[in-house]
DNA sequence: ATCGTTGCAAAACCTTTGCACCAAT
DNA sequence: ATTGGTGCAAAGGTTTTGCAACGAT
């Protein structure tokens, strides 16, 4: 996984750095989106030190790469868990917990172009959150209301 | 327009003061998303003043009335031109001239529903924002195609 | 050795908070 | 008169910039 975008920095010719693979391995094992900051916090527990600007720098080109994604509705980051994926990268944000997770479908995409093509719009891509529960806090949120 | 958002206002109690009406005035007359100091330039060229943390706290306000939306991908507010719709209200975003068109579609949320729900996803509502050229811009391109 | 990367300092920018005053109802 | 709204000052947080030093190739 690690290795894989490893490979991807270095077929276009960027270095690979300490800070750049620390951050990866940073959000390899979040379960959220972090911001930069968030990242830093991270680092700083395993004693390592980033400076906040090194991060930054680092998240914009893992994007500009699609190893990662800006989660907007979060304004934090994640690690792009899809291969090449037929359409758009989607996302399912639980506002209980946080979790993501990634997704593509190509109708859905297809659908979403046409609809905006009826209106004279010619779409590069998407971006597409749905926000709501995870099934994990959804069976909790059942079993309370049982109870209660 | 304006009187549709100043009744929705008055029914939940809120007060029609000066500065809200400015706001609502520009975001009529806004072409593309404008941030809370964009705001406040527009309101600067016509010789009036409002500070911007008022600015903030009546964008909060709109959007929480569904009078305005943010935009997330520009980072801008956006006058909601949609009445109670069907469906989430989503967003074209022309990343040539910053254009916005705002639609709603059932059917769209229903795909993107049926998908994450065999996820095990509950939706609450979606976020959706189409990047591309607007007609006008597409047409432009076109042309200078044709040119070159 | 080269050139891309990082760290640092600083600045710019964005957003929020608390409180006193003002104004719409 | 009441209560919500606004302005101000200040603080806190986020993001960017320029430059010198470092390190992967």
């Amino acid at each position: 996984m690690l290795q894989a975008a490893i490979r991807v920095l270095q077929a276009q010719g960027y270095k690979i750095t300490e800070p750049r693979k620390q951050v990866l391995e940073v959000l390899e094992g979040a379960q959220k989106p972090l911001s930069p900051y968030d990242i830093q916090s991270f680092l700083k527990q395993k004693g390592k030190y980033l400076n906040h600007v090194t991060i930054y720098r680092i998240l914009d080109l893992f994007c500009s790469l699609n190893l990662a994604h800006k989660v907007l509705s979060i304004g934090g980051f994640v690690k792009c868990s899809l291969g090449t994926a037929e359409g758009c990268h989607r996302f399912m944000v639980c506002h209980q917990c946080g979790a993501i997770q990634e997704f593509a479908d190509k109708e859905l995409c297809q659908g979403e172009d046409a609809f905006t093509r009826n209106l004279g719009f010619h779409t590069k891509y998407h971006l597409s959150e749905s926000s709501g529960l995870c099934a994990d806090c959804f069976r909790k949120q059942f079993e309370e209301q049982k109870l209660g």
